[in-house]
RNA sequence: UGGGGUGUCGACUAAUGGUAAGUCCCCGGACUUUGGAUCCGGCAAUCCAGGUUCGAAUCCUGGCACCCCAGCCA
């Protein structure tokens, strides 16, 4: 089913680039992820758009690590990233790119600039800098270093990259502008002292580049042709410029920035996933629950659904909050399509069907898709004693309750019509804990030869042949649509869903399941989409986590009646 | 407070001076051996005030609201 493209304000430039002959035709974009946390679903925007916009217009897109900061960034980030990029189904243009591969360039590049007078060691403290930056209605201050000769800055500089001086002592500066009104024009720092080991210079290195003058630079040796980022750098955008000009690049790439994505009931920010991580509010990066590209993964989603998903929210440049029941439907949709259909009970109640004999097994044969023969069919056996879900009885039935109450009849998926004729209790408690139902044998297939409907159709298991399973059901972290805007004297960790996590250790699901993968999608009929755990799940006791539940129209039904 | 951005149905996104469109949500209905899926229908928006124009979401003027920026983070 071909959708149309989406189109969206980058992609209009870049045909208009294209249709100017600008950069020679090319299209080159790239992913520059920092190594320095796990990807999350924000990221496969960014991801899609580059990786897209590369495939659809015969361009390329590489992956950079963003990698200048060695304090927070860490190999083990790398990998994860790799994997998750691939996982979502895109293929970067040849080898994985570093900003740290082009340390010895970007150094030579700056002391071109401070030989064409335009860049300077300053030698104030961090704060005095910071003093010195001035406010946003309040013009800076030079710094008295700035008028420093160049040959004392070169050698300044050289003896910064030797490790002469601690860090904090000297910082290599652009010499702009300090009555800019924007701040990031006032003399902004190109180079650091930090004597650390880099996760790939090792101790090469005690000087590394800030953020602005790499990126740009980066960009430019590996011929990016659109740098896409996000709105935060719009201010950066003419500094970017500014570098790119000052060192008289050919066919300089040009900066666009798009609106970051967040999504309701959930948080976005590295900050605040770590925060769950660190407090234990989720069992990790890869918890079920979390927007993370390896807890999407463990909780069942799809690249493709994921895909999909970036595709339908578009690109703009609006701040805004896409409802996570957008992203809920796109999956839904995806496994609809191939989830193979299985029978689970999350909640089970025993029936035993008291005129069916004893020790007799059937086998009947369900269609794993109901809309997809090509899908096959699979035996599942059939006795005297099974178990339905809890919910699909009703001592007292409401309106509109079409599934088993005592008395009525319904359907067993596939088997038979069975009517309920008593109900067993608790004495202590009065908890139903069995029901006791009779068969009819010429409904077999669950069609009744004299044409009588029932409403309900009821998902079963025999109890003799069931698996034992965990059930994990999840749903979303936060109770509010956007748990980062809070009430005074409140925190976003205040509004965490004390039901995101609901676990069911006494399940039981058909025999077929027994050899169910981990990462294989299963559709449990009237219930939702599972996928078998793959940190916890063990041979004979598989652990199911809910990916996302069915459309649930009694649920809403039932609560319309509950609230009158 | 200076600068940079953004305002379109409940949500997301189109419409680039010419019928305000699509998707999600929500609400009906049909069908149904999943209260699923599918199909059909419905709901519902141009931040405000002026101006230009035959005609304005779009252009102009003036407001208002929200987001970003004062790291040697990215």
């Amino acid at each position: 089913m071909a959708r149309m493209a989406q189109t969206d304000f980058i992609r209009m430039i870049i045909e208009e680039d294209l249709a100017a002959d600008r950069h020679g035709g090319r299209v080159a974009t790239r992913f520059p992820p920092e190594p320095n946390g796990y990807l999350h679903i924000g990221h496969a925007k960014s991801i899609c758009l580059n990786f897209g916009i590369a495939g659809q217009y015969g361009g390329t897109c590489n992956l950079r690590f963003d990698d200048t900061n060695p304090s927070t960034e860490e190999t083990e980030y790398v990998e994860s990233i790799k994997d998750d990029v691939r996982w979502l189904g895109f293929e970067w243009n040849g080898q994985v790119r570093y900003a740290s591969d082009y340390f010895e360039q970007l150094y030579e590049w700056a002391e071109k600039l401070i030989e064409k007078g335009v860049a300077y060691v300053d030698s104030l403290t961090a704060e005095e800098i910071s003093e010195h930056r001035g406010r946003w209605n309040e013009s800076g201050r030079e710094s008295p270093y700035r008028d420093r000769p160049v040959e004392e800055n070169l050698d300044l500089f050289r003896r910064m990259r030797a490790g002469e001086f601690e860090d904090g002592t000297h910082v290599l500066r652009a010499k702009i502008d300090m009555t800019s009104p924007n701040i990031n024009l006032r003399d902004p720092v190109m180079y650091r002292i930090r004597h650390e080991s880099h996760h790939r210079t090792g101790d090469d290195w005690c000087i590394y580049a800030t953020y602005d003058w790499a990126h740009g630079q980066s960009d430019a040796i590996e011929g990016i042709t659109h740098s896409i980022c996000t709105l935060e750098f719009e201010n950066h955008r003419p500094l970017y410029d500014w570098y790119v000009q000052a060192l008289e690049l050919e066919d300089p790439p040009h900066q666009f920035e798009f609106a970051r994505l967040d999504i309701s009931h959930t948080v976005l920010s590295k900050r605040r996933l770590l925060m769950l991580v660190n407090e234990g509010h989720v069992s990790g990066w890869d918890d079920p629950r979390m927007p993370t590209i390896v807890g999407l993964r463990r909780r069942g989603y799809t690249p493709e659904a994921i895909r999909n998903f970036c595709e339908r929210i578009g690109v703009a440049k609006t701040n805004s909050i896409v409802d996570i029941k957008l992203l809920e439907f796109c999956q839904r949709e995806d496994l609809e399509k191939r989830a193979p259909r299985v029978m689970g009970v999350l909640k089970p109640l025993k029936v035993v069907i008291e005129n069916y004999p004893e020790d007799q097994v059937e086998e009947f044969e369900f269609p794993n898709h109901p809309d997809n023969p090509e899908m096959g069919t699979r035996m599942v056996p059939f006795s005297r004693e099974i178990y339905i879900e809890r919910d699909d009885f009703r001592e007292e039935p409401p309106k509109k309750f079409y599934r088993l109450a005592p008395d009525r009849e319904v359907r067993l998926r596939f088997a038979y019509m069975i009517t309920c004729t008593d109900v067993i209790k608790d004495p202590d408690t009065g908890e139903v804990v069995e029901l006791r139902c009779t068969y009819d044998p010429a409904t077999k297939g669950g069609t009744a030869p004299d044409g009588r409907k029932v409403r309900g159709t009821l998902h079963w298991v025999s109890a003799a042949h069931a698996l034992k399973a965990e059930v994990r059901l999840n749903d979303h972290l936060f109770t509010r649509e956007n748990p980062n805007d809070v009430e005074e004297g409140k925190d976003f960790i205040d509004y965490l869903n004390p039901s995101s996590l609901e676990v069911l250790e006494d399940c039981r699901v058909e025999p077929s399941l027994a050899d169910a993968e981990p990462g294989l999608p299963y559709q449990f009929e009237r219930k939702g989409y599972f996928v078998v755990d793959s940190a916890d799940s063990k041979p004979g006791k598989p652990v199911f986590n809910r990916t996302v539940s069915l459309r649930d129209s009694w649920a809403k039904i039932e609560q319309a009646q509950l609230q009158g």
